[in-house]
DNA sequence: TAGTGGTCTAGACCACAGC
DNA sequence: CTGTGGTCTAGACCACTAT
């Protein structure tokens, strides 16, 4: 990955002595937790001014692959935090993405007022009011998601002039309300009869369900059910 | 976040210079694609020299915030990747950390031959031998999860050999099969009556399946299943 | 007190982009 | 060609840790 022999820039210091540390953890020579050793050895092992080396273990550290403690050494940082992450593109760009074709249809488009439940979620007084649309996606003239959305008219006042046919509620909401901050859960669940029919599946039939609650300026910006075939339809990604 | 009035050490130049760039970013004043002033012109207005500029815009780089060309200029990133985001945290883990108590029960051990759909997954011979465990996790006496894993002898020839009381697979094959990469997938499904009985849930109600494929050493290490009851269980998680 | 990392300088030479 | 970022140096002073 870093020999091109002819022409191409050679392979920067810091760069060298980052593969050099990565390797030797990777080895098991340096073990987690331990002292790797002091800026100023590695700078004499590789020629180098300290700086060089300095920026590359910075580096390491900004990587998670060392934690460095002012006065005390460099170490190998602990094992990484097994987490499993799942990405979830925006059904829009996931579908071209297949080569897929992609449309909607706005089954509903209406200003309501929050339940308690609602109100609590936006954090907003009950009978606040708040607008509410739901969206069928196709992927190819087959459902593939049911969108309910609820969208706080303070931070997107202008959601309901949208051309939903142009534009995502998505697409919208990251341009008026720029996001801050956002919360998700994944559930499998079985379809309402309203879901179960806009998706063309049996009631009796898995649903894979998204829900997410985004942030911006401080506040909830929109809450979103994302309903999905479960027979049709996973989340995928890959770590690594 | 940076002014302690007294004792502390002051906000370093590089972290300042940082600040300032993503604050004309939030306020608008540099957009999406714009280029901002080159480093010359930071150096000068900062009164600091151009490695502590440049060591700002390059983190500011390492984070998706700028985008920098050589020979062209530093320009704002484009919108961030519109990805949600699921952490999923070891079983075990995530239930400690909920405060309550988990344990486990193996209810299968065993050698098996790869069929041709696992010698596919694992990308190895068929009828090669791969060591298989199912387990059971409980919540406070509680079932919920059913973790079906297949593992690559090759990689971790010890796996039969485990206390599994005291350690979970995962944590053993973090040790011997350093992760390289993984991938995931969720899905929505009804469970086989064995998962069925196993989570204490009727063969009608969804269950929330995880399958995972880890590699280590460029080799496929393991291969899971975990299933969960729809109505107890949800993957969450947080972004920004 | 000695060793470590955190930060910074005032230069330098280079490769590359755009005119 | 000029201006940009990429990399590097050989020092420096500081704050913190460990002994």
């Amino acid at each position: 990955m870093s020999s091109t022999p002819s022409s191409a820039t050679p392979t920067p210091a810091f760069q060298r002595i980052k593969d050099y540390v990565q390797g030797e953890i990777e080895a098991g020579t340096w073990g987690e937790g331990d002292a790797i050793p002091p800026e100023l050895r590695l700078a004499a092992q590789f020629g180098v001014s300290r700086m060089t080396v300095n920026r590359a273990l910075n580096e390491l550290e900004a990587e998670q692959v060392l934690v460095r403690r002012k006065g005390a050494g460099t170490f190998v940082a602990p094992q990484r935090y097994q987490a499993t992450v799942v990405e979830i593109r925006s059904i829009a760009e996931e579908i071209r993405a297949r080569g897929h074709r992609h449309r909607s249809a706005l089954f509903r488009l209406e200003r309501q007022r929050a339940t308690r439940m609602l109100a609590t979620q936006f954090g907003v007084a009950e009978r606040s009011m708040l607008f509410h649309s739901v969206i069928l996606h196709y992927e190819n003239d087959a459902p593939i998601q049911v969108e309910d959305r609820w969208v706080n008219p303070a931070l997107a006042p202008g959601y309901m002039e949208i051309d939903f046919g142009a534009v995502t509620p998505n697409e919208h909401l990251m341009r008026v309300a720029p996001l801050q901050r956002a919360e998700y859960q994944i559930e499998a669940q079985l379809p309402t009869a309203e879901v179960a029919e806009m998706l063309a599946i049996g009631e009796a039939e898995p649903a894979l369900v998204l829900r997410r609650r985004t942030f911006s300026r401080d506040a909830v910006a929109s809450l979103v059910v994302l309903w999905h075939p479960g027979k049709r339809y996973r989340f995928g990604g890959a770590l690594g």
